[in-house]
DNA sequence: GTATGCGGGTGTC
DNA sequence: GACACCCGCATAC
């Protein structure tokens, strides 16, 4: 097994795992032994402990946008994910990646940001909430207990990840060192067209008409994006790239065409659902190629990686790996992938933390229009101040529309010939996977959960079928999707520029 | 202006 | 009662 996937396997195994407890306990566990690095994109059933001068932990931190939610315990702090905006029409970026905001945390914000139209091409904005809980968005869980902060995930992910918030804050933090010095010239060079210089050398707006309101211009400009003169390469060095979205995307909520990914790398337990397809810019068969960072272009970035596209086949198979690899291989985790040590608690979600690609609904959520048993609810972005939930509508062209019509859902195939992984089952309010499992010709198109509260499913796999457990102390031994063939996407950037005229 | 935390309140199961 | 969710308020940046 590769070293990546080593460590990425080590990172689902998290000291708070070890432990039996529960954030609803009355008792923690007390002084704990150890304690787990900060885990910025926890994923799937997963609890951590963290030192309670971990400034991040602290802080209640998380790259996924939570949002607080009142459990009426002033001693455990709850949040609840709001999941990720992205283009209704999902449209491709030049670069073949895709839009994925950040949702704001406060509620008028996001309104506002909802009713702003998409940078690439003007179509509206959709939220798309989080389900990964039975339905209901992720929620995280901290608890300050002693010299421990105890955190606790409940639920996997089943959206894109959104823009972090460090990765806002810092763009709004350079935002402001770099208004001032570009925002005039740029201004000056839109309002001067006539200086001969080629609006379209930015490459990225080729989807958006002229202005029809000469305002329209002042918006652009006052955001400060360097659409004209700015050629693409001139975002070859990081740090002027990120100046220049900085200053597009001014409030942070736009990310650049290719997400700066908190980590440097990607780790990509085998090409699903054929993601090379999900955009113009990967069409190649080779499953792998475009995701590599060309590091002759960039030799000076090290985290902005070009996976929008990719993004949205991958994110959530291997986020927790993707986000505890650096942060964790120091460690020391316990490769062991056996049984339960007496006593430990089992979260079916300790699977799916550890490989989340085999959540049901996690391949191809994008990859598919709504089948019979498509969501109940779907966020709907209004014209008033409410966000409503209707009935899924799955958007005219979705994620993956390429993808579907190119590719059969036969080839999602995430099982692979390597590293078998030991699963935990929770005997009580089996998994998805456990339900899943008693169709595993694919068909099912409602999952009833223990609550029989039917929810959105989508097409399963057969690789995936596991035989159901009920031994609560077994493992089960399934075959993870490639740790073996793990792959790290070391960065690649994109040598285009990116996008942005409004506010966002 | 926005993020964050707190807490009252309501509706559903 | 548990849970999700809405809302307002206060505070910090």
């Amino acid at each position: 097994m590769p070293a990546e996937a080593g460590r990425a396997a080590d990172c689902a195994r998290s000291y708070g795992m070890k432990l039996s407890w529960d954030i609803n306990d009355p008792q923690m566990p007390q002084e704990p032994a150890h304690f787990d690095c900060f885990c910025e994109w926890p994923d799937g059933y997963v609890r951590f402990i963290y030192r309670s001068d971990e400034k991040k932990a602290q802080r209640h931190l998380s790259g996924w946008a939570m949002r607080n939610t009142n459990n009426h315990n002033g001693h455990i702090l709850k949040k609840s994910c709001l999941g990720v905006v992205v283009c209704a029409r999902a449209c491709a970026l030049p670069d073949g990646s895709r839009l994925q905001l950040r949702p704001a945390i406060c509620d008028k914000a996001r309104l506002k940001q909802q009713k702003k139209a998409c940078p690439n091409c003007h179509s509206a904005l959709e939220l798309i909430p989080c389900r990964g809980h039975s339905g209901y968005p992720v929620t995280n869980f901290w608890r300050l207990d002693g010299n421990a902060i105890f955190f606790q995930a409940k639920g996997v992910h089943d959206h894109p990840r959104p823009e972090s918030k460090s990765e806002t804050e810092a763009r709004r933090s350079s935002n402001k060192r770099q208004m001032a010095s570009l925002y005039q010239p740029q201004k000056k060079r839109i309002l001067e067209p006539e200086a001969g210089e080629d609006q379209d050398n930015s490459g990225h707006f080729n989807n958006i008409p002229p202005p029809e309101n000469p305002e329209e211009w002042d918006i652009i400009t006052d955001t400060g994006f360097p659409i004209p003169a700015q050629p693409c390469f001139a975002f070859l060095n990081s740090d002027v790239y990120k100046a220049a979205c900085d200053l597009a995307t001014s409030q942070g909520d736009v990310m650049p065409p290719f997400q700066k990914y908190p980590n440097s790398r990607i780790c990509l337990p085998r090409p699903p659902c054929s993601y090379e397809l999900a955009g113009p810019g990967y069409t190649n068969l080779n499953p792998y190629p475009t995701l590599y960072k060309d590091a002759s272009n960039n030799p000076n970035d090290t985290d902005w990686v070009r996976l929008n596209a990719l993004q949205y086949n991958v994110n959530s198979y291997c986020s927790f790996e993707r986000s505890c690899d650096l942060a964790c291989k120091q460690h020391g985790w316990k490769p062991a992938l056996g049984k339960p040590g007496l006593g430990e608690r089992t979260d079916p979600g300790q699977f799916q933390a550890a490989h989340p690609y085999y959540n049901p609904e996690l391949p191809c959520r994008y990859l598919t229009t709504a089948p019979p048993g498509a969501p109940a609810l779907q966020t709907v972005i209004t014209t008033t101040t409410k966000v409503s939930y209707q009935a899924y509508q799955p958007p005219a062209l979705k994620y993956c529309d390429s993808v579907r019509e190119a590719k059969n859902l036969s080839d999602c195939n995430y099982t692979s010939e390597n590293t078998p992984v030991s699963v935990y089952p929770e005997t009580l309010g089996l998994p998805a996977a456990v339900t899943r499992a008693a169709s595993p010709t694919g068909s099912l198109p409602l999952k009833i959960l223990g609550d029989g509260r039917p929810i959105r499913t989508t097409l399963t796999f057969p690789q995936e079928s596991v035989p159901p457990r009920t031994d609560r102390a077994e493992t089960w031994d399934v075959c993870a999707s490639g740790l073996g063939s793990a792959i790290c996407y070391s960065d690649r950037v994109s040598p285009f520029f990116s996008y942005d005229n409004e506010e966002f």
